[in-house]
DNA sequence: CATATAAACTAACAATTGTTAGTTTGGTAA
DNA sequence: TTACCAAACTAACAATTGTTAGTTTATATG
Protein backbone atom coordinates (compact mmCIF):
# COMPACT_ATOMS: atom_id res chain seq x y z
CA UNK A 1 0.00 0.00 0.00
CA UNK A 2 1.34 3.29 -0.82
CA UNK A 3 1.83 5.39 1.94
CA UNK A 4 -0.34 8.41 2.76
CA UNK A 5 0.68 9.03 6.22
CA UNK A 6 3.61 12.01 4.62
CA UNK A 7 1.40 13.28 2.25
CA UNK A 8 -0.30 16.64 2.44
CA UNK A 9 -3.01 16.16 0.48
CA UNK A 10 -4.81 12.50 -0.87
CA UNK A 11 -5.82 12.32 -4.39
CA UNK A 12 -9.33 13.07 -3.75
CA UNK A 13 -8.36 15.89 -1.80
CA UNK A 14 -6.57 17.07 -4.69
CA UNK A 15 -9.67 16.80 -7.10
CA UNK A 16 -12.07 18.31 -5.17
CA UNK A 17 -9.87 21.19 -4.56
CA UNK A 18 -9.61 21.47 -8.33
CA UNK A 19 -13.32 21.03 -8.42
CA UNK A 20 -13.74 23.91 -6.18
CA UNK A 21 -11.45 26.16 -8.19
CA UNK A 22 -13.59 25.45 -11.09
CA UNK A 23 -16.85 25.97 -9.71
CA UNK A 24 -15.76 29.31 -8.64
CA UNK A 25 -14.74 30.24 -12.18
CA UNK A 26 -17.91 28.83 -14.01
CA UNK A 27 -20.25 27.32 -11.69
CA UNK A 28 -21.33 23.47 -10.68
CA UNK A 29 -23.56 23.00 -13.77
CA UNK A 30 -20.97 24.94 -16.25
CA UNK A 31 -18.30 22.63 -15.27
CA UNK A 32 -18.21 19.09 -16.67
CA UNK A 33 -16.46 15.71 -15.24
CA UNK A 34 -14.53 16.41 -18.45
CA UNK A 35 -13.46 19.49 -17.90
CA UNK A 36 -12.48 18.61 -14.00
CA UNK A 37 -10.46 15.71 -15.19
CA UNK A 38 -8.90 18.07 -18.02
CA UNK A 39 -7.52 20.24 -15.41
CA UNK A 40 -6.11 17.22 -13.40
CA UNK A 41 -4.63 15.55 -16.19
CA UNK A 42 -6.55 12.63 -16.67
CA UNK A 43 -9.76 10.80 -18.15
CA UNK A 44 -13.45 11.67 -17.03
CA UNK A 45 -13.82 7.87 -15.77
CA UNK A 46 -10.70 7.84 -13.86
CA UNK A 47 -12.45 10.50 -11.80
CA UNK A 48 -14.25 7.98 -10.26
CA UNK A 49 -11.44 5.70 -8.72
CA UNK A 50 -11.41 8.53 -6.27
CA UNK A 51 -15.06 10.21 -5.88
CA UNK A 52 -18.86 8.82 -6.29
CA UNK A 53 -20.25 11.67 -8.30
CA UNK A 54 -20.10 15.14 -8.94
CA UNK A 55 -23.33 15.95 -6.89
CA UNK A 56 -20.72 14.44 -3.98
CA UNK A 57 -17.77 16.83 -4.72
CA UNK A 58 -20.30 19.31 -4.21
CA UNK A 59 -21.47 18.00 -1.23
CA UNK A 60 -18.54 17.90 0.21
CA UNK A 61 -16.87 21.83 -0.59
CA UNK A 62 -20.76 23.51 0.94
CA UNK A 63 -21.26 21.29 3.78
CA UNK A 64 -17.58 21.20 5.04
CA UNK A 65 -18.00 25.08 4.91
CA UNK A 66 -20.74 25.33 6.41
CA UNK A 67 -19.89 23.32 9.49
CA UNK A 68 -16.79 25.63 9.88
CA UNK A 69 -18.68 28.65 10.52
CA UNK A 70 -21.34 26.54 12.42
CA UNK A 71 -18.11 25.62 15.09
CA UNK A 72 -17.07 29.16 14.83
CA UNK A 73 -20.08 30.69 15.74
CA UNK A 74 -20.47 28.44 18.52
CA UNK A 75 -17.18 29.19 19.65
CA UNK A 76 -18.11 32.96 19.27
CA UNK A 77 -21.07 32.77 21.56
CA UNK A 78 -19.79 30.24 24.09
CA UNK A 79 -17.43 33.01 24.55
CA UNK A 80 -17.76 35.74 27.49
CA UNK A 81 -17.95 39.15 25.48
CA UNK A 82 -20.10 41.95 24.72
CA UNK A 83 -21.57 42.87 21.57
CA UNK A 84 -19.08 44.51 19.80
CA UNK A 85 -15.95 41.80 20.84
CA UNK A 86 -18.41 39.09 19.15
CA UNK A 87 -18.59 40.88 15.76
CA UNK A 88 -14.97 41.46 15.71
CA UNK A 89 -14.58 37.98 16.36
CA UNK A 90 -17.23 37.10 13.44
CA UNK A 91 -15.17 38.99 10.77
CA UNK A 92 -11.88 37.51 12.04
CA UNK A 93 -14.02 33.94 11.63
CA UNK A 94 -14.81 34.86 8.00
CA UNK A 95 -11.76 36.68 7.13
CA UNK A 96 -9.93 32.98 8.24
CA UNK A 97 -12.19 30.76 6.80
CA UNK A 98 -12.73 32.54 3.45
CA UNK A 99 -8.55 33.25 2.62
CA UNK A 100 -8.26 29.60 3.63
CA UNK A 101 -10.61 28.05 1.20
CA UNK A 102 -11.44 30.93 -1.20
CA UNK A 103 -12.49 28.75 -4.17
CA UNK A 104 -15.33 26.78 -1.68
CA UNK A 105 -16.62 29.88 -0.60
CA UNK A 106 -17.82 30.62 -4.17
CA UNK A 107 -19.63 27.38 -4.18
CA UNK A 108 -21.39 27.95 -0.78
CA UNK A 109 -22.67 31.37 -2.18
CA UNK A 110 -23.34 30.67 -5.42
CA UNK A 111 -23.93 26.93 -6.05
CA UNK A 112 -25.61 25.57 -2.82
CA UNK A 113 -29.28 25.25 -4.81
CA UNK A 114 -27.46 22.47 -6.32
CA UNK A 115 -27.73 20.47 -3.12
CA UNK A 116 -29.79 17.76 -2.91
CA UNK A 117 -30.11 15.33 -0.14
CA UNK A 118 -27.85 17.52 1.73
CA UNK A 119 -29.74 20.93 1.19
CA UNK A 120 -32.15 21.19 3.69
CA UNK A 121 -29.62 20.44 5.86
CA UNK A 122 -27.35 23.32 4.62
CA UNK A 123 -30.49 25.35 4.86
CA UNK A 124 -30.47 24.71 8.27
CA UNK A 125 -27.04 25.83 9.60
CA UNK A 126 -27.13 28.60 7.52
CA UNK A 127 -30.76 30.05 8.98
CA UNK A 128 -29.23 28.90 13.06
CA UNK A 129 -26.49 31.02 11.87
CA UNK A 130 -28.45 33.92 11.19
CA UNK A 131 -30.36 33.58 14.43
CA UNK A 132 -27.13 33.99 15.93
CA UNK A 133 -25.94 36.80 14.29
CA UNK A 134 -29.03 38.61 14.67
CA UNK A 135 -29.22 37.76 18.66
CA UNK A 136 -25.94 39.49 18.58
CA UNK A 137 -26.94 42.68 16.97
CA UNK A 138 -30.06 42.65 19.19
CA UNK A 139 -28.47 42.22 22.48
CA UNK A 140 -26.10 45.16 21.46
CA UNK A 141 -29.09 47.09 21.12
CA UNK A 142 -30.49 46.60 24.16
CA UNK A 143 -27.28 46.97 25.80
CA UNK A 144 -26.93 50.40 24.05
CA UNK A 145 -23.50 48.96 22.64
CA UNK A 146 -24.75 49.58 18.86
CA UNK A 147 -27.38 52.04 17.36
CA UNK A 148 -31.04 51.55 17.45
CA UNK A 149 -31.53 50.85 13.94
CA UNK A 150 -32.85 48.00 12.03
CA UNK A 151 -31.31 44.74 13.16
CA UNK A 152 -32.01 43.15 9.83
CA UNK A 153 -30.58 45.44 7.60
CA UNK A 154 -27.39 45.96 9.68
CA UNK A 155 -26.78 41.75 9.81
CA UNK A 156 -27.78 42.11 5.61
CA UNK A 157 -25.13 44.88 4.94
CA UNK A 158 -22.29 42.94 7.35
CA UNK A 159 -23.14 39.82 6.37
CA UNK A 160 -23.12 40.28 2.75
CA UNK A 161 -19.91 41.98 2.58
CA UNK A 162 -18.36 39.02 4.52
CA UNK A 163 -19.67 35.91 2.68
CA UNK A 164 -17.94 38.43 -0.40
CA UNK A 165 -14.65 38.28 0.81
CA UNK A 166 -13.54 35.22 -1.43
CA UNK A 167 -14.07 37.50 -4.24
CA UNK A 168 -12.00 40.30 -3.01
CA UNK A 169 -9.48 38.74 -1.30
CA UNK A 170 -7.70 37.29 -3.78
CA UNK A 171 -7.33 40.93 -6.31
CA UNK A 172 -5.30 42.33 -3.10
CA UNK A 173 -2.39 40.43 -2.50
CA UNK A 174 -0.53 43.64 -1.25
CA UNK A 175 -3.00 44.10 1.33
CA UNK A 176 -2.69 41.34 4.14
CA UNK A 177 -5.02 39.82 6.24
CA UNK A 178 -4.53 41.96 9.26
CA UNK A 179 -4.94 45.35 7.46
CA UNK A 180 -8.03 43.59 6.19
CA UNK A 181 -9.41 42.71 9.16
CA UNK A 182 -8.38 46.17 10.85
CA UNK A 183 -9.62 48.23 8.01
CA UNK A 184 -12.91 46.03 7.90
CA UNK A 185 -13.58 46.07 12.40
CA UNK A 186 -13.53 50.07 11.87
CA UNK A 187 -16.09 50.16 8.70
CA UNK A 188 -18.43 48.00 9.94
CA UNK A 189 -18.24 48.06 13.58
CA UNK A 190 -17.82 51.92 13.65
CA UNK A 191 -20.40 52.69 11.75
CA UNK A 192 -22.85 51.22 14.00
CA UNK A 193 -20.97 51.63 16.97
CA UNK A 194 -22.79 54.37 19.46
CA UNK B 1 -50.61 42.56 -37.82
CA UNK B 2 -51.36 42.41 -33.71
CA UNK B 3 -51.20 46.01 -32.56
CA UNK B 4 -48.94 45.57 -29.71
CA UNK B 5 -49.02 49.70 -29.19
CA UNK B 6 -51.38 49.25 -26.20
CA UNK B 7 -49.67 46.22 -24.51
CA UNK B 8 -47.18 46.56 -21.92
CA UNK B 9 -44.78 43.88 -22.21
CA UNK B 10 -43.81 41.89 -26.12
CA UNK B 11 -43.89 38.06 -26.06
CA UNK B 12 -40.10 38.41 -26.60
CA UNK B 13 -39.82 40.53 -23.60
CA UNK B 14 -42.00 38.58 -21.24
CA UNK B 15 -39.89 35.03 -22.21
CA UNK B 16 -36.75 37.35 -21.49
CA UNK B 17 -38.93 37.92 -17.95
CA UNK B 18 -39.47 34.60 -17.01
CA UNK B 19 -35.89 33.75 -18.19
CA UNK B 20 -34.21 36.02 -15.57
CA UNK B 21 -36.62 34.91 -12.72
CA UNK B 22 -35.44 31.32 -13.17
CA UNK B 23 -31.73 32.08 -13.84
CA UNK B 24 -32.09 33.62 -10.51
CA UNK B 25 -33.61 30.67 -9.04
CA UNK B 26 -30.40 27.95 -10.83
CA UNK B 27 -28.56 29.89 -12.39
CA UNK B 28 -28.19 30.42 -15.97
CA UNK B 29 -26.09 26.86 -16.98
CA UNK B 30 -28.46 25.02 -15.22
CA UNK B 31 -31.69 26.54 -16.35
CA UNK B 32 -32.72 24.78 -19.20
CA UNK B 33 -34.93 25.57 -22.61
CA UNK B 34 -37.43 23.39 -22.05
CA UNK B 35 -37.65 24.29 -18.30
CA UNK B 36 -37.95 28.02 -19.73
CA UNK B 37 -40.55 27.12 -22.42
CA UNK B 38 -42.31 24.79 -19.53
CA UNK B 39 -42.38 27.96 -17.42
CA UNK B 40 -43.85 29.88 -20.33
CA UNK B 41 -46.70 27.01 -20.93
CA UNK B 42 -45.12 26.16 -24.43
CA UNK B 43 -42.65 23.80 -26.37
CA UNK B 44 -39.13 24.84 -26.73
CA UNK B 45 -39.06 25.30 -30.29
CA UNK B 46 -41.90 27.52 -30.19
CA UNK B 47 -38.93 29.97 -27.76
CA UNK B 48 -37.40 30.00 -31.14
CA UNK B 49 -40.04 32.44 -32.78
CA UNK B 50 -39.20 34.93 -30.53
CA UNK B 51 -36.03 34.70 -29.36
CA UNK B 52 -32.59 34.07 -31.34
CA UNK B 53 -30.66 32.03 -28.52
CA UNK B 54 -30.22 30.99 -25.07
CA UNK B 55 -27.23 33.28 -25.12
CA UNK B 56 -28.94 36.16 -26.37
CA UNK B 57 -31.43 36.07 -23.71
CA UNK B 58 -28.41 36.32 -20.99
CA UNK B 59 -26.43 39.06 -23.28
CA UNK B 60 -29.70 41.32 -23.31
CA UNK B 61 -30.61 40.78 -19.39
CA UNK B 62 -26.98 41.96 -18.42
CA UNK B 63 -26.28 44.52 -20.56
CA UNK B 64 -29.54 46.33 -20.39
CA UNK B 65 -28.80 46.27 -16.41
CA UNK B 66 -25.22 46.93 -16.90
CA UNK B 67 -26.09 50.43 -18.96
CA UNK B 68 -28.28 51.27 -16.72
CA UNK B 69 -25.90 51.40 -13.97
CA UNK B 70 -23.34 53.32 -16.36
CA UNK B 71 -26.08 55.65 -16.99
CA UNK B 72 -27.28 56.30 -13.13
CA UNK B 73 -23.19 56.94 -12.57
CA UNK B 74 -22.89 59.43 -15.73
CA UNK B 75 -25.70 61.73 -14.09
CA UNK B 76 -24.33 61.35 -10.61
CA UNK B 77 -21.09 62.07 -11.66
CA UNK B 78 -22.49 65.36 -13.57
CA UNK B 79 -24.34 66.57 -10.68
CA UNK B 80 -22.57 68.87 -8.52
CA UNK B 81 -22.13 67.05 -5.18
CA UNK B 82 -20.05 66.13 -2.41
CA UNK B 83 -18.98 62.75 -2.10
CA UNK B 84 -21.25 62.10 0.54
CA UNK B 85 -24.06 63.22 -1.36
CA UNK B 86 -22.81 61.25 -4.69
CA UNK B 87 -22.78 58.63 -2.08
CA UNK B 88 -26.13 58.73 -1.15
CA UNK B 89 -27.26 58.96 -5.05
CA UNK B 90 -25.21 55.85 -5.20
CA UNK B 91 -27.56 54.45 -2.76
CA UNK B 92 -30.36 54.90 -3.96
CA UNK B 93 -29.59 53.86 -7.82
CA UNK B 94 -29.20 50.56 -6.36
CA UNK B 95 -32.29 50.36 -4.65
CA UNK B 96 -34.41 51.55 -7.71
CA UNK B 97 -32.65 49.46 -9.89
CA UNK B 98 -32.65 46.75 -7.89
CA UNK B 99 -36.02 46.90 -6.56
CA UNK B 100 -37.14 47.18 -10.20
CA UNK B 101 -35.26 43.78 -11.67
CA UNK B 102 -34.91 41.63 -8.81
CA UNK B 103 -34.30 38.81 -10.97
CA UNK B 104 -32.37 40.15 -13.87
CA UNK B 105 -29.74 41.29 -10.64
CA UNK B 106 -28.92 37.91 -9.96
CA UNK B 107 -27.83 37.40 -13.49
CA UNK B 108 -25.89 40.29 -13.33
CA UNK B 109 -23.84 39.62 -10.52
CA UNK B 110 -23.92 35.48 -10.74
CA UNK B 111 -23.57 34.76 -14.62
CA UNK B 112 -22.27 37.65 -16.33
CA UNK B 113 -18.87 34.87 -16.85
CA UNK B 114 -21.53 33.68 -19.33
CA UNK B 115 -21.31 35.80 -21.61
CA UNK B 116 -19.35 35.31 -24.72
CA UNK B 117 -18.38 38.09 -27.27
CA UNK B 118 -20.69 40.93 -24.59
CA UNK B 119 -18.24 39.53 -21.65
CA UNK B 120 -15.36 42.41 -22.52
CA UNK B 121 -18.28 45.13 -22.84
CA UNK B 122 -19.55 44.14 -19.89
CA UNK B 123 -15.96 44.22 -17.74
CA UNK B 124 -15.58 47.25 -19.11
CA UNK B 125 -18.70 48.71 -18.15
CA UNK B 126 -18.31 46.87 -14.73
CA UNK B 127 -14.24 48.28 -14.46
CA UNK B 128 -15.39 51.98 -14.77
CA UNK B 129 -18.05 52.05 -12.61
CA UNK B 130 -15.60 50.85 -10.22
CA UNK B 131 -13.68 53.24 -11.31
CA UNK B 132 -15.76 56.35 -10.64
CA UNK B 133 -17.03 55.13 -7.49
CA UNK B 134 -13.23 54.97 -5.83
CA UNK B 135 -13.02 58.25 -7.46
CA UNK B 136 -16.03 59.44 -4.72
CA UNK B 137 -14.13 57.97 -2.44
CA UNK B 138 -10.72 59.32 -2.77
CA UNK B 139 -12.32 63.09 -3.58
CA UNK B 140 -13.95 62.43 0.03
CA UNK B 141 -10.70 61.83 1.39
CA UNK B 142 -8.86 64.39 0.36
CA UNK B 143 -11.41 67.00 1.06
CA UNK B 144 -11.86 65.35 4.29
CA UNK B 145 -15.63 64.75 4.20
CA UNK B 146 -15.16 61.08 4.87
CA UNK B 147 -12.04 58.96 6.91
CA UNK B 148 -9.03 58.31 5.60
CA UNK B 149 -9.01 54.16 4.97
CA UNK B 150 -8.16 52.28 2.50
CA UNK B 151 -10.95 53.01 -0.45
CA UNK B 152 -10.73 49.80 -1.76
CA UNK B 153 -11.81 48.64 1.35
CA UNK B 154 -14.86 50.72 1.64
CA UNK B 155 -15.90 50.67 -1.68
CA UNK B 156 -15.34 46.84 -1.70
CA UNK B 157 -17.45 46.88 1.69
CA UNK B 158 -20.47 49.56 0.33
CA UNK B 159 -20.59 47.57 -3.19
CA UNK B 160 -20.79 44.02 -1.92
CA UNK B 161 -23.43 45.38 0.15
CA UNK B 162 -25.42 47.17 -2.79
CA UNK B 163 -24.62 44.46 -5.26
CA UNK B 164 -26.57 41.91 -2.90
CA UNK B 165 -29.79 43.67 -2.12
CA UNK B 166 -31.57 41.33 -5.18
CA UNK B 167 -31.11 38.68 -2.64
CA UNK B 168 -32.27 40.59 0.67
CA UNK B 169 -35.35 42.90 -0.46
CA UNK B 170 -38.12 40.16 -1.67
CA UNK B 171 -37.66 38.71 1.39
CA UNK B 172 -38.67 41.98 3.35
CA UNK B 173 -41.71 43.39 1.86
CA UNK B 174 -42.50 44.75 5.20
CA UNK B 175 -39.85 47.14 4.94
CA UNK B 176 -40.52 49.67 2.67
CA UNK B 177 -38.08 51.25 0.20
CA UNK B 178 -37.80 54.35 1.65
CA UNK B 179 -36.88 52.72 5.03
CA UNK B 180 -34.34 50.67 3.91
CA UNK B 181 -33.00 53.54 2.00
CA UNK B 182 -32.62 55.34 5.11
CA UNK B 183 -31.02 52.40 7.13
CA UNK B 184 -28.41 51.58 4.44
CA UNK B 185 -27.31 55.71 4.52
CA UNK B 186 -27.13 55.72 7.98
CA UNK B 187 -25.33 51.85 8.29
CA UNK B 188 -22.89 52.72 5.37
CA UNK B 189 -22.29 56.46 5.08
CA UNK B 190 -22.37 57.22 8.68
CA UNK B 191 -19.62 54.41 9.21
CA UNK B 192 -16.88 56.13 7.06
CA UNK B 193 -18.67 59.79 7.82
CA UNK B 194 -15.99 61.92 10.07
C1' DC C 1 -63.48 35.54 -48.76
C1' DA C 2 -58.56 35.60 -49.40
C1' DT C 3 -54.34 36.59 -47.45
C1' DA C 4 -50.86 37.48 -44.22
C1' DT C 5 -48.69 36.85 -40.04
C1' DA C 6 -47.85 35.73 -35.12
C1' DA C 7 -47.16 31.91 -32.53
C1' DA C 8 -47.73 27.59 -31.58
C1' DC C 9 -46.69 22.65 -32.90
C1' DT C 10 -44.07 17.77 -34.15
C1' DA C 11 -39.98 15.55 -35.18
C1' DA C 12 -35.53 15.26 -35.37
C1' DC C 13 -30.37 16.42 -35.24
C1' DA C 14 -25.63 16.34 -33.49
C1' DA C 15 -23.19 17.28 -29.50
C1' DT C 16 -22.50 16.84 -24.80
C1' DT C 17 -23.63 15.10 -20.25
C1' DG C 18 -22.58 11.99 -15.92
C1' DT C 19 -21.55 7.52 -15.26
C1' DT C 20 -20.45 2.37 -15.71
C1' DA C 21 -17.93 -1.82 -17.07
C1' DG C 22 -14.03 -3.94 -17.94
C1' DT C 23 -9.00 -3.61 -18.75
C1' DT C 24 -4.17 -2.13 -18.36
C1' DT C 25 -0.23 -0.20 -15.94
C1' DG C 26 3.19 0.36 -12.57
C1' DG C 27 4.77 0.21 -8.11
C1' DT C 28 4.82 -2.12 -3.34
C1' DA C 29 4.67 -6.00 -0.16
C1' DA C 30 5.21 -10.92 0.81
C1' DT D 1 8.99 -14.10 -8.32
C1' DT D 2 4.20 -13.65 -7.18
C1' DA D 3 0.39 -11.35 -5.65
C1' DC D 4 -1.87 -7.18 -4.76
C1' DC D 5 -3.71 -2.71 -5.39
C1' DA D 6 -4.10 2.16 -6.46
C1' DA D 7 -4.96 4.65 -10.34
C1' DA D 8 -4.98 5.20 -14.77
C1' DC D 9 -7.11 3.74 -19.31
C1' DT D 10 -10.72 2.62 -23.53
C1' DA D 11 -15.27 2.13 -24.95
C1' DA D 12 -19.66 2.73 -24.48
C1' DC D 13 -24.42 3.89 -22.50
C1' DA D 14 -28.77 6.47 -21.99
C1' DA D 15 -30.30 10.87 -21.13
C1' DT D 16 -30.29 15.60 -21.98
C1' DT D 17 -28.76 19.68 -24.38
C1' DG D 18 -29.65 23.85 -27.75
C1' DT D 19 -31.34 24.31 -32.02
C1' DT D 20 -33.40 23.69 -36.87
C1' DA D 21 -36.85 22.46 -40.39
C1' DG D 22 -41.15 22.18 -41.72
C1' DT D 23 -46.07 22.40 -40.52
C1' DT D 24 -50.40 23.78 -38.35
C1' DT D 25 -53.52 26.98 -36.04
C1' DA D 26 -55.76 31.11 -35.00
C1' DT D 27 -56.51 35.84 -35.51
C1' DA D 28 -56.63 40.17 -37.91
C1' DT D 29 -56.52 42.89 -42.14
C1' DG D 30 -57.44 43.92 -47.12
Amino acid sequence: MKSRYLKLETRKEEIIRVAAKLFKEKGYSAVTMRDLAGEMGIKAASLYNHINSKQDILDTIIISLAEEFTEGMRLIQSSKQNCIGKLKQIIQLHIRISSQNIYGMASLNNDWMHLKEKRSYYKKLRSDYEDDFRGILKDGIVSSEIVDLNPEVMMFSILTTLRSLYIWIPKKEDLNLEELSSALNQILIEGINK
